[in-house]
DNA sequence: ATTCGTTCTTGACAAGTGTCAAGATTCTGG
DNA sequence: CCAGAATCTTGACACTTGTCAAGAACGAAT
């Protein structure tokens, strides 16, 4: 039956179901930015779906409508909290026109990141860690891990290039360098310790002409 | 009346209860080294304190009189797990006579460890992320940070001075840059990536000259 | 306006959780 | 040898969890 249908008849179905899956596909992102917040609040261990549901507009049977199971859920968060993620540097880069200009406009980021996104990047750090439990976390952290070695890469070229070189690194290494050292000074702000912050900031501002 | 006894009796109920302390926190590292294997085995997250006691010669019970509730046995694992760490490559750089000795001893015990530890390293990380959620977990796990930093600095250290140089980072980068890597090389091991171990150990290969 | 498919709510279920207490067992000092 | 303390077992509790199904509310097309 469905061969008679005329072609026009079939591009407006098709039209139709592609409107449909945009706004499931909106309504799961809007699920999952919800579900952020208590997992960024809460941890992955200690969130589940009903605690989601009430800090939340939703009930806890929408979640399951739209998600499969519970690692649907979190691996849509995962991926959604990507896009948002890997481009924090992007304008700096584009727009810096100096060395100094590119590291404090760099910094600065990375200090404002640290102390109003500490929740978001300890799930972050979270999930990574589950990643290396759980196989199904495998595939996105790891594309995720390769976006922001490549974001990293993408300020040390930048970087590099004002002074007439080329970084002393290999991309991986400078990614595991940054991001060793935002994970500890994330740490030890979350756990009060005030110096956290600036401590990153001399030791970043000091690295940044030795491996570029 | 405890006022009244001798001073030799007073000596003999205080060595006796030296003993039964002793004893005491013996079985508690045995519970814990068997609660290690399970919480390597499933993380944090999914680890109960039935499903370790069930794969374990202990009934749940045990754990719950030995330790005062869940945190307080996973704080336990991790101070154990940590005298077990800090020591691994002090051997190699008692040992090590030249560049070269300390650089392939270390890389030795590197893809040693990664390859059959990769469980309980897993699991150090897994806690660490915890250690951001939970303050519980934030003194003894910024306790074990700071000695696997010291670890690195003392094989960095004893490398430069090799070189008759000091090593040209900080002990916080250093440590940042091979546990960034370690860590990646570890999720693409446990990911299944045959290359990681072959890759780190070019990385640090590569690495270490030009860092110290 | 009615019908049909989508979306959402509600309540329930079975399984698993940390915790604890009562009693069995083992150890130990006198 | 035996009483009392320690160690351990067992089973229960209150609660939370992921999952699901039945049906209500809603929207759009006829």
């Amino acid at each position: 039956m469905a061969r008679q249908v005329t072609g026009a008849a079939r591009r407006v179905a098709d039209a139709a179901e592609v409107l449909r899956d945009e706004k499931f596909n909106a309504r799961r992102i809007e699920l999952a930015e919800a579900a952020l917040e208590t997992l960024g609040e809460l941890g992955f261990a200690r969130t589940s779906l009903r605690e989601i549901a009430q800090n939340s507009a939703f009930t806890h049977g929408v979640f399951h409508y739209y998600f499969s199971d519970k690692l649907d859920l979190i691996c849509c968060c995962v991926r959604h909290y990507k896009a948002k993620c890997v481009t924090r540097y992007d304008e700096v880069v584009a727009t810096a026109t100096s060395r100094d200009e590119l590291t404090e406009g760099f910094l600065a980021k990375l200090a404002a990141t640290l102390e109003s996104e500490a929740r978001m990047h300890r799930l972050w750090y979270d999930l990574r860690s589950q990643a290396m439990f759980e196989a199904a976390f495998r595939k996105d952290v790891l594309e995720i891990d390769k976006s922001l070695e490549a974001m990293i890469w993408r300020i040390a070229s930048r970087y590099a290039e004002f002074g007439g070189k080329r970084p002393a690194s290999s991309p991986a290494a400078l990614y595991a360098l940054f991001d060793g050292l935002f994970q500890s000074a994330l740490l030890r702000h979350l756990a009060g310790d005030k110096a956290a912050v600036a401590e990153l900031l001399d030791e970043v501002r000091h690295l940044l002409p030795t491996v570029c």
